[in-house]
DNA sequence: GTCTATACGCTGATAGAC
DNA sequence: GTCTATCAGCGTATAGAC
């Protein structure tokens, strides 16, 4: 980790206890009724506390919100810290596809209600550590001097993520849709799978 | 229940002036602030109109949000039929393709606040005429008994359409967007040239 | 038909007592 | 740490003036 770790940080005040009785009645609440259907007064009755208690335990409703979520973000800094590390570009861009489809699949169930919220890409438009994240990812796929169709194709995966949230797709297996996803994420940003090692 | 209301009609009462202010005020705003972001206070506010007056036109904050990006859905519509109508299947694949790029092309700054707008997509998630639209593109688009991969590919091509509202491409060309953006579809959707009819 | 005045229940949020 | 009390603002709704 480098420099400063308090932006990304919702900063819960308190102890632990009550905070996570907090955040499972959200996240339960988050699944029946999607963010924006998800009152401070839900999860303080769900959790047994008035919305009071909860506002001192979080700040905001945004700061329960990024709680829940952070897990997943803290997981893409990782992949990117992973890119950065890599021996070439091909490796680099290679590490990003495979890790951003897998942990895309991983949430499956959890992204179609969280990562397709529409409350969550609010918040996250505004959230500066995420937005940092993303254009570091961002750059990292592109690489120096991007013409237009590199550009283009970036994006193109990029939204394609959001498929996995799909529910089209809902009840496709998860293998066969993770094989799909990569292959197509290949082709579009045109790295070869990289060489064994030996 | 008030009347017996077409379920797909915005229905606005009255007719003609106050509407087109309201409407325009709304637009005006929701590029400012957002769909989220603008009450009807401020509407109401930048129209020269009550609060209650604005209700008054248009029973519900919905119904403002629904009679601006109407015509966009009527345009997906008719695009469903021309593909309805085409001789054969590459053909109409060929014009959803088209089709579904330029307009988002066409709305681009618009798309980049309106299509992209998380309340927007609440909204329309709730909207059966909207639902049943794409529930007919889509089945268009992967054809009879898909498989696995066609189903993969055909929702890319949906997510992709995304793009047009990205930041990072904002200042793209159109027409290079477009060119992209089509050729990447083709490729993705794997329409060969239509054969002769035999 | 078009609008004003007024109010209801709810939200996210704050201040301060225990 | 948790409470009560309170706030302004929201979307919604009705009664009635013109």
């Amino acid at each position: 980790m480098r420099g400063r770790p308090d932006v990304a940080t919702p900063s819960p005040r308190g102890s632990g206890i009550a905070q996570q009785r907090i955040l499972d009645a959200a996240m339960d609440l988050y699944f029946e009724h999607g963010v924006g259907g998800t009152s401070l007064q839900m999860i303080a009755d769900r959790a047994g506390l008035t919305k009071a208690a909860v506002y001192y335990h979080f700040q905001a409703k945004e700061d329960i919100v990024l709680a829940v979520i952070t897990p997943a973000l803290d997981a893409v800094a990782r992949l990117t810290e992973a890119a950065a590390a890599a021996r070439n570009r091909s490796t680099a861009v290679d590490i990003l596809i495979t890790g951003l489809v897998d942990l895309v699949l991983e949430n499956r169930r959890l992204g179609a209600v969280l990562w397709a919220d529409p409350t969550i890409a609010q918040i996250l438009i505004g959230h500066p550590a995420r937005r940092e994240i993303g254009a570091r990812i961002h750059a990292q796929l592109i690489g120096p001097n991007p013409d237009a169709e590199t550009r283009v194709r970036a994006a193109i995966f990029g939204s394609s993520l959001r498929i996995a949230a799909s529910p089209e797709l809902a009840e496709m297996d998860t293998e066969i849709l993770r094989r799909h996803m990569i292959d197509n994420a290949r082709r579009l940003i045109g790295v070869r799978a990289p060489r064994p090692v030996a």
